[in-house]
DNA sequence: CTGAAAGCGCTTACAG
DNA sequence: CTGAAAGCGCTTACAG
C-alpha cells in the first residue's frame, strides 16, 4: 500500500495531511508567498522533499492562467543555425523556469503563422520568433520576442549584424585586400543586408566590393550550381566575404576544386561560426553571434511582457527592461583569411588548374 | 462588453450558457465521446467556432492526467543532425496531437538524465531520446522511445545503420575501389560502429579497409588537426568513407587543400545528408536516414505506451504496434564518388601539391 | 440523449 | 501566522 502511494506522485494535499495543516499553508510555504512561520515552512519543505513532491504544472497553470512554457518558432528549423538558437533559448528559458515548445514552419511563410497559432493553442505564455526573411510578425495577442536584425521593425534583440560586417570588412582591409566579393543568398533578408551593408561601409572609399547573390544564380542554373568564383579571382578579387559559413564553405570547396589555394591565393571568411568552421581545411575565419546573450535578453524581455500582462492595473507599471537591441559579434580568426601575397600571377595559375565542375560555370551575373 | 468577452477566451461553460445546455454535453459533443444527438452536436460545434473556442490544454491535462506534450532529448542539441530530428519529431508529434518540449544535455552524460527529469517535471507524457554515445537510458518511470541503433539495448527504432554501411561499401566496390579508409570519430558510438561494421562486411574478402579515428588523433594533436589523409592516398587508398558528412567534409577540404582532386583522384562519401552535402564542390555522395519514418514510428510507439498506461487493467491489453526496428537508409549519389581512374601516378602528383597545413600531419596512427 | 456533480492540483483573496 | 472556500477549465462516471 505504501508502494501504491509512492507510485502516484505526492501532491500538496498529501503533504498537508501528513503534517496536519492546510493545503493553502503548504502552497504558501512552497511558494514563499503568504507568510508562514519559519519552522512550519521548514517542516513543510522537508516533508515535501521526503515525499518526493513535484508540483503539478497543469494544476498551477490552470489556477494562474500561465503555463510557464514558451514557444520557439524558427523560419526554418532545418537551418544549421537552429541548434545554436535552440540551445541558447532552452538554456535561458530553463534558467527562468520556463520550458520551450518547438514550432516548425518549414521555411514556409504562411506556415509560420500557423506554427505560432498552434503554440498558442498549446498554451505558450509567449513566443520567441526568428522570422523568415522578409516576414512581418502579426500581432498575435500574446507576448512575442523577435530575433532578427536591428533593421527589422519590431525586432526585440539581435546580433549587431551591421557592425559585424564592418569589423569583417576592416579585418579584410587590414590584411591588404582591396577587391573583394561578398557572397549572399538573396536580398530580402535583413540579416544579410545588414551584414553586407557593414562590409561595404568598411570598404567605402578604401577598396571595391562586388556582390554575388547565390539565390539568383540558382534560379537560373539550379541548386548547388557553381558560383563562378574562380573567374572572379582571375578578374582580381582577392577575398570572398560570405555572409554565412554555409556560403563560405561552398566558396572554399569551389575554389579549392578549381585549384585556388586558401589563404595563399585568396582569403575566405564567413559568418555564424557554424559547426564545421573549426574543422575544415583551412579552418574558417568567421564572425560569431553571442547567442547566450541574445537568448538571455529575448527571454528576459518576453518574461517582462508576460508579467506586465498579469500585473495589469494592479501594481504600478513594471519598468521596461533596459537592454541593447544589438549584441556585439565576435570575430574568430582562423586560417582561411590571410594577408595578400604576391597574387599578380594568380589569374594564370588558377586557370591552369580549373577543372570541369567549376570551369564550366557561366557568368556570375 | 461584448469586446470584453471576446478578449478573454471562450470556454466550454460559455458555449453551454449560450445554448442553454450543460458543459458535460458540450464536452461530449466536442470530444465525440458520450453520445450526443446529431443536431445538438452540430449546434454546439457551430457555436464553438463562432465563439472562437480553443480548448484549454491545462484544464484537460489536469482532469485527464495527460499533458499531450512529449519531450525530446538529444545528447547534443548542437549536433548538425538535430534539425532533422527536431523537424521530423515535431511533425510526427504534431500530427498525433502532441507538442514537443526540448531538453538539452549539452553533450554531457549526466546532464542527459537531468534534462529528462526536467522534462518529466514539466509534465511530458513521454520522452523521445537520442542518447549520447554509450549511454544507457535508465528507467524513468515513464514511456520512453530511444532512437539510436539496432545494436543499442532498448533501442526503439533507428535507421538501419549496418545495412547503410553495407550499401555504401558496395557502392564503393562497384566503382572499383579496393582499398579504402573509413573515417569515424570514436568507437563508443553504436551508430558509428554499425555503419563501420557494414562497410567492412561489404569489403570482406573483396578489398581492404583501414580505420581512421578522428577522436584519437585529436586527443594527441588537438581539435581540428589535419588527419594525414594525403599520406594515405600516397599509400594507395582510393576512397574515404566517412561515417558522417561532417567528417567527409573535413576529408574533402583536407584532400583538396593537399592538391588531391575529388573524385578524379579519390572518392569521398559520407552519411546523413547534412545541410551542406548538396552544395559543396564536389557535392557529396551520402547515405540518408528516413527521418520522417523513424520519427513516425518512435512517436507511434511512445503514444502506444502512453495509452496502455492509461488503459491499465480496464480494457483488454492493446496490441503492441508492429514496427520494424530498423528503417532502411537511402544512398544519395552525388559527385564526390566516382569510378577509380588511372591513379597509379597520383602519389607523386599529390605530394607535389601538398601544402603546409596538411603535409605536416603526423601519422594517422 | 442530456445533465448534475465530483474531482484533477494548485492559487488566491478573505477570514480568523 | 494559518485555514476554509472558491475557482481555474475540463472530463468522467453516474443518474435520469
Amino acid at each position: 500500500m505504501n508502494r501504491v502511494l509512492m507510485a502516484s506522485r505526492a501532491n500538496l494535499s498529501d503533504i498537508a495531511k501528513a503534517l496536519g495543516v492546510s493545503v493553502a499553508t503548504v502552497s504558501n510555504a512552497m511558494s514563499g508567498k503568504g507568510r508562514v512561520s519559519q519552522e512550519l515552512g521548514r517542516a513543510i519543505r522537508e516533508k515535501a522533499k521526503e515525499l518526493g513532491y513535484v508540483p503539478s504544472l497543469a494544476g498551477r497553470a490552470l489556477s494562474t492562467g500561465r503555463s510557464h512554457v514558451l514557444g520557439l518558432v524558427l523560419a526554418d528549423i532545418g537551418h544549421p543555425l537552429f541548434p545554436q538558437f535552440a540551445q541558447a533559448i532552452e538554456h535561458a528559458a530553463s534558467e527562468a523556469g520556463y520550458g520551450v515548445l518547438i514550432g516548425d514552419s518549414r521555411g514556409d511563410v504562411e506556415a509560420q503563422s500557423r506554427a505560432i497559432d498552434r503554440l498558442i493553442e498549446r498554451g505558450a505564455d509567449g513566443i520567441v520568433v526568428v522570422p523568415r526573411h522578409g516576414t512581418r510578425i502579426a500581432d498575435i495577442g500574446r507576448p512575442v520576442a523577435v530575433i532578427d536584425s536591428a533593421s527589422t521593425p519590431g525586432n526585440t534583440v539581435a546580433a549587431d549584424h551591421w557592425n559585424g560586417g564592418v569589423e569583417m570588412g576592416r579585418h579584410l582591409l587590414e590584411l591588404g585586400h582591396r577587391s573583394i566579393a561578398i557572397i549572399g543568398l538573396h536580398s530580402d533578408s535583413n540579416v544579410q543586408n545588414d551584414r553586407i551593408g557593414g562590409i561595404r561601409e568598411a570598404f567605402f572609399g578604401k577598396g571595391e566590393s562586388r556582390l554575388v547573390w547565390i539565390g539568383e544564380m540558382e534560379r537560373s542554373l539550379g541548386s548547388g550550381c557553381p558560383l563562378g568564383l574562380v573567374r572572379l579571382v582571375e578578374e582580381g578579387v582577392t577575398a570572398f566575404a560570405a555572409v554565412s559559413d554555409l556560403h563560405a564553405l561552398r566558396a572554399i570547396t569551389e575554389l579549392q576544386q578549381g585549384g585556388v589555394s586558401i589563404p595563399a591565393d585568396v582569403s575566405v571568411t564567413g559568418f555564424d561560426d557554424l559547426i564545421w568552421a573549426g574543422v575544415i581545411a583551412p579552418s574558417l575565419t568567421t564572425m560569431r553571434m553571442n547567442m547566450e546573450r541574445i537568448a538571455e535578453i529575448a527571454i528576459a524581455d518576453l518574461i517582462w511582457q508576460i508579467e506586465r500582462l498579469n500585473a495589469a492595473e494592479t501594481a504600478p507599471a513594471l519598468p521596461a527592461p533596459r537592454h541593447p537591441g544589438r549584441v556585439p559579434m565576435q570575430l574568430i580568426m582562423r586560417q582561411s583569411s590571410g594577408p595578400v601575397l604576391g597574387r599578380s600571377a594568380l589569374g594564370d595559375r588558377a586557370s591552369v588548374h580549373v577543372r570541369s565542375a567549376s570551369s564550366t560555370a557561366t557568368d556570375p551575373a
